[in-house]
DNA sequence: GCGACAG
DNA sequence: ATCTTGTCGC
């Protein structure tokens, strides 16, 4: 894709702002939100992939401290990968190996389970409404978050011109534009998470979490662009694919799926976290 | 009709 | 997601 004129004077404009220091780290207690005080561990997902193997992938799962951000509990491993890339599919491909990862966690350091989970991709904000954040989240019972670096085009939501003047309408970290789509449903909100990169986020509710809260906990997670906890998932796991680009895929122990785990709604939601989310279909689900 | 469209 | 070089700045 051509770098178009436009995107060039925006990029150079941006660099110029950043040598005169006129943009600098955050200085404002982002991590300091009264609403999460009672909240400790926050996990993150990723997977990267190899270029050419379309059946291999490194898929990483981490936990890390709240408000201090240090990495608690890290999972990386060689997976397999099944379903191929299809936007509006992302969850078949891999929450599979993901909902294993959780399992493993829980199996083994229950005691660092995460409160919250911060996804890669997005929940509500699909064309099913129903993204990877709700899927994981679902099978998991945990509360989900979906952060996308990328606009879905779902809903009549576009990337155009006018979406890029919009973005570019949010100045300052932390200020936020809804994302309605023609149904007149707000499925997301668009998030500045730092003051250094005008690239925004989009955050969606994924399980048992509201979007309001979701926005303001990915900030409170967020050191540079992206929240710590994914970053430090995708940090590992492409570390890992540089340093062992070869590692067989591990045979992954069946953890046994009972029933009772695709039962939700026995426990509350994580302390400080409200869970009203109010959609169909993230709720809890009762069988 | 064709293309855009999370990772 | 991945492929890539240098460049600028703290």
């Amino acid at each position: 894709m051509a770098a178009s004129p436009a995107r060039r004077r925006r990029w150079e404009r941006e660099q110029a702002r950043l040598r005169t220091g006129l943009l600098e780290e955050d200085t404002e207690p982002w991590q300091k939100d009264p609403q999460f005080s009672g909240l400790h561990r926050v996990g993150g997902v990723d997977l990267s992939y190899i270029k050419g193997d379309e059946s291999r992938a490194c898929a990483s799962l981490v936990v890390l401290s709240y408000p201090a951000l240090e990495v608690l509990y890290q999972d990386c491993r060689m997976v397999p990968v099944t379903a191929p890339y299809v936007a509006g599919f992302l969850a078949f491909r891999e929450v599979p190996v993901l909902v294993e990862a959780v399992q493993r966690l829980q199996q083994e350091e229950p005691q660092l389970q995460p409160q919250v989970l911060l996804v890669d991709g997005n929940g509500l904000l699909h064309p099913r409404g129903f993204g990877i954040a709700c899927h994981l989240g679902v099978l998991t019972d945990l509360p989900c978050i979906g952060v996308a670096k990328n606009l879905l085009h779902v809903d009549g939501l576009v990337r155009d011109e006018l979406h890029r003047e919009q973005v570019r309408s949010l100045q300052r970290s932390g200020e936020t534009l809804p994302l309605t789509g023609t149904s007149g449903k707000v499925l997301g909100m668009v998030l500045r998470s730092c003051s250094n990169s005008s690239r925004p986020l989009y955050v969606s509710v994924g399980h048992r979490v509201s979007l309001g809260t979701a926005v303001r906990l990915v900030r409170a997670c967020c050191r540079f662009r992206v929240p710590e906890p994914i970053r430090q998932a995708d940090i590992r796991s492409r570390e890992y694919l540089r340093k062992q680009p070869c590692a067989p895929v591990e045979v992954l122990e069946a953890v046994p799926a009972s029933p009772e785990r695709w039962v939700c709604g026995q426990g509350g939601s994580a302390p400080g976290l409200s869970c009203s989310n109010g959609i169909k279909g993230t709720g809890r689900v009762t069988r």
